[in-house]
RNA sequence: GGGCGCGUAGCUCAGUGGGAGAGCGCUCGCUUCACACGCGAGAGGUCGCUGGUUCGAAACCAGCCGUGCCCACCA
């Protein structure tokens, strides 16, 4: 260490993360070691795709959480010496994009219509290209190791390669085809959106019950329906074929209120007899089962209801209106008609619009959808196997049941920001042309007036391919050799079909392997009082507000500590406690770097204190990587956390001082070792500080990013050094508590002797004891040792602490001597057990017996 | 309607068959020459309720109460 750094570690006594991490995070991107060459065996090298965050997004907590776990993992593996990738990028997330630009657009009063789709696609870009890199400087002020040398965009030209290929060969397959079909229609967006889009809400509406007539009878058919606005759309009526009240009804028809149309009356064993009175309307263009019960029955299908939202020139006299509008007026109708027979409230699910959070209309439209069954079976087939692991373990059976039940997924969109759809039609022959590159004329009848279809297809349909896109493919690149498989992937629960599984199945489809080995699905972090994290309800918290004010390392130890299989509460104690891990750190290095004599760093056993170190120092090692290979990341930061500040900190420093003081060569040795395997097994998690603090010791040579990540040294695990240490410590502290009180003053070494053999030094000094014997007639036991009569006793306050210590010994007597007394407990539990009550129960009557009878 | 969770100290959470733990907060004592973002000590819990299994249950089983999420085509 050079003057100038030795002066900085002795002048700052607090660490300070602001300037440091900048400044090293500079170093690393100078040294190159997120760009690895693209060399090796994805078996043997390690690589993760990050999942792309939006370019419309900031970094959010669900980001950092999700990127300090892949960063822990990621940085773990490159110490390992594998060759190491993160890929990252951003998704062009169509509809969301696109909405950001139409409301900047908005405010200076022009639409997209205004601008035209080309215009309106290129301001798009200028936006991206001025706001969609914010996100990636974001991960970079968390400390993510991503290879930003290789940054993707789900909309670049290789990307757009990748989609055409992959859109073109499930359509060769048969797999995407274009129908007419029940869509969720999103009048917010004015486009389709695809099942996993849709969110259901609760809402009450109103339930009317209306009298159909029937043809040629007096009888009436009473059905009830939330939306008799659809029913000038009604093409038949329903009853369960099992039902009797009906059955001579069938095949005969009814008149539509105020249409005065016939609708035939048929049976589909969809009607639920139980529920109202039995009969349903079928309108099988505004209602997703209506749409199917149609089919089967070959029904009209009557549209009357736009794609904005409001009643067609079907609609007659309602025309123009709004569906809540026409909903009124068409019950006013049937009121004056006296065929409104009832309206309850009735409260129901009712599916929303993720995207605009608007209403959604089911409407048929014509679309283009891919099949899926046959994509599924091989996914489905991975995850049972194991092939691709998916945990915690539940997930795994979420994501079969849903798979398993996979249905058509709609891919176009009715947006102009995206993947415009490969498809041309041909305007002279209306041949319909699939390819991956624009073709010059049509290839049935040579013609040249080409429109492309007019459709994006759906962000996800992208998304899908991200782990292999991102590497080349379709081309054969040696990124793609090298690093696919991807090693791992984390993700929220919420896009594990949205995005997970749609990755599976494509990954096995094109470049013919799984995309990734395992699936980490983490906890979802909420806000400080429970709710969801929020913009929109404003119950946010902004990442790098809390990296500004803590640092980067203190945020990812908050997270990952926080982090659990369940959903946990933002806890700023957390946060908290990484910022004080990282303090404890600087100031622990600042003692041993400052002191320790100048030796090579390395572990020296000839001492008791040492080998205790040692020892526990390379269990942490050993439980904290196991953990960290586990996922288990919460764990695995505390008990680093409870080493640092425990054994090293609060015991071994403290046992050590005197000798490190003297410049003992044995202790400097250990610290430096013990040091430098700390900083090791921290840096995957706490990347800044370790890094930095590494830069003072001597045993540097080179960043700790590509340090060798410490592997627990079995030889020195020592069972006998633990638990002798483990007891003086344990007689450490009865003695400080005995002293705390009964109210010695805190300075006063109480004379005293002990039992048997002398303890280490240390019990004592760290107790303020002095086991010299001299003095007059003990007074009090704790333990082995005879307090010695002194001034600084209270005598009074002395007895009381005695008579107390007899109640609880008293009382622990008397549990175990009942545990003992229990034949079933003898006889039946394991030997070990009842030897071990056997032995505390001796322990505390000797202690008794010690006390004297008071 | 189906599925999956959760209910443990004032708060946020660990703990999954042998004596209730952590961090924060709280109380008391320390300006001890690494750190007052510190050190030492302590208080605080019939582990949601009721039954059951077991020598032994916070943990396993059943029911109930409370609470959250996901999926779902009963108008």
């Amino acid at each position: 260490m050079d003057a100038a750094k030795r002066a900085q570690l002795e002048q700052n006594t607090r660490y300070e993360p602001g300037d440091i991490e900048a400044r090293v995070f500079a170093e690393w991107m100078e040294g190159g070691y997120f760009h690895p060459d693209a060399t090796g065996a994805p078996e043997e090298n390690f690589s993760v795709a990050i999942p792309p965050p939006n370019v419309t997004g900031a970094l959010h907590m669900g980001h950092a959480l999700n990127g300090s776990m892949q960063d822990a993992l990621v940085r773990l593996n490159r110490m390992r010496g594998r060759n190491t990738l993160w890929i990252l990028g951003t998704d062009h997330a169509g509809i969301a994009t696109q909405a950001v630009v139409e409301k900047e657009l908005r405010a200076e009063g022009r639409t997209r219509q205004e601008l035209g789709r080309e215009t309106f696609v290129e301001r798009v870009w200028e936006w991206k290209e001025e706001y969609g890199s914010r996100i990636v400087e974001q991960y970079k002020r968390l400390g993510a190791s991503c290879d930003y040398e290789r940054e993707r965009f789900t909309l670049d030209a290789g990307y757009v390669k990748a989609v055409y290929k992959v859109f073109k060969q499930l359509y060769d397959k048969g797999y995407i085809y274009r129908d007419n079909y029940m869509v969720n229609w999103d009048p917010g967006t004015r486009s389709a959106i695809s099942d996993l889009e849709v969110e259901n809400r609760e809402v009450t509406d109103s339930l009317f019950s209306i009298d159909y007539p029937v043809q040629g009878s007096d009888r009436v058919l009473s059905v009830a329906t939330v939306r008799p606005e659809t029913m000038l759309a009604d093409t038949a009526v329903a009853v369960n074929p099992e039902d009797e009240r009906y059955a001579d009804l069938v095949g005969q028809f009814c008149v539509l209120p105020l249409v005065g149309r016939k609708l035939p009356i048929i049976a589909d064993a969809y009607v639920d007899p139980e529920f109202g009175t039995g009969v349903l309307k079928i309108t099988p263009g505004h209602d997703m089962n209506d749409f199917e019960i149609g089919r089967r029955h070959g029904l009209d299908e009557i549209t009357v209801i736009g794609p904005d939202g409001l009643l067609n020139g079907e609609a007659g006299e309602f025309e123009g209106l709004s569906v809540s509008e026409a909903q009124r007026a068409i019950a006013a109708r049937l009121r004056d008609k006296g065929v409104l027979r009832d309206e309850q409230p009735y409260t129901h699910a009712v599916p929303f619009s993720h995207r605009s959070g608007e209403r959604i209309e089911p409407l048929i439209s014509l679309q283009w959808f891919c099949r899926m069954e046959e994509l599924a079976a091989p996914a489905i087939k991975v995850v049972e196997e194991d092939e691709v692991r998916i945990r915690p373990e539940q997930w795994k059976r979420v994501y079969l049941n849903w798979m398993k039940e996979i249905r058509p997924w709609c891919v176009s969109r009715q947006l102009w920001w995206g993947h415009q759809i490969p498809v041309w039609y041909c305007g002279d022959c209306e041949e319909t042309i699939v390819a991956e590159v624009a073709p010059e004329k049509c290839p049935a009848c040579d013609g040249t007036t080409l429109v492309q279809d007019e459709d994006v297809l759906d962000t996800w349909f992208s998304s899908a391919l991200w782990p292999f896109a991102t590497l080349g493919w379709p081309d054969d690149t040696p990124e793609l050799r090298a690093f696919y498989p991807t090693s791992f992937l984390t993700t929220a629960r919420e896009i594990l079909f949205l995005w997970v599984a749609r990755m599976v199945m494509m990954g096995i489809e094109f470049p013919g392997d799984i995309p990734f080995r395992d699936v980490y699905v983490h906890s979802v972090i909420q806000a400080r009082d429970g709710r969801r994290m929020s913009k929109s309800l404003g119950t946010g918290i902004d990442p790098l507000e809390e990296i500004d004010e803590r640092g980067a390392d203190a945020l990812r130890f908050g997270l990952l500590a926080m982090s659990s299989t369940q959903d946990v509460r933002y806890s700023d104690a957390k946060v908290e406690q990484g910022a004080d891990l990282a303090n404890k750190l600087y100031n622990a290095s600042r003692l041993i770097l400052l002191n320790a004599a100048e030796v090579e760093s390395a572990p020296r056993t000839a001492r008791l204190e040492d080998r205790w170190l040692l020892s526990r120092l390379e269990r942490t090692i050993a439980s904290v990587t196991e953990k960290l290979e586990t996922y288990d990341f919460s764990h695995a930061v505390q008990e680093a956390y409870a080493f640092v500040y425990g054994d090293l900190c609060d015991w071994y420093l403290e046992i050590v001082k005197p000798r490190l003081y003297e410049g003992e060569e044995d202790v400097s040795a250990t610290l430096l070792y013990a040091l430098e395997r700390v900083l090791g097994l921290l840096h995957p998690t706490m990347p800044f500080v370790t890094e930095e603090l590494w830069s003072f010791h001597p045993a540097r040579d080179g960043h700790l990013v590509v340090h060798p990540f410490p592997s627990a040294d079995e030889s020195l695990f020592d069972p006998d050094a633990e638990d002798e240490v483990a007891e003086e410590i344990a007689l450490t502290r009865s003695l400080r508590a005995w002293r705390d009180l009964v109210g010695v003053p805190a300075k006063a070494v109480l004379p005293a002797v002990i039992d048997g053999m002398a303890p280490s030094e240390f019990v004592g000094r760290l107790s303020r004891f002095a086991f010299d014997g001299v003095g007059s007639d003990p007074v009090a036991s704790v333990g082995p040792v005879r307090v010695l009569a002194s001034d600084a006793l209270d005598a009074g306050a002395v007895e009381a602490r005695l008579g107390k210590r007899r109640e609880e010994l008293l009382a622990e007597i008397e549990r175990g001597e009942r545990k003992l007394g229990n034949k079933g407990f003898v006889s039946k539990a394991p030997g070990e057990v009842v030897e071990e009550e056997r032995g505390k129960l001796a322990r505390y009557q000797k202690e008794l017996d010690d006390l004297g009878a008071g």
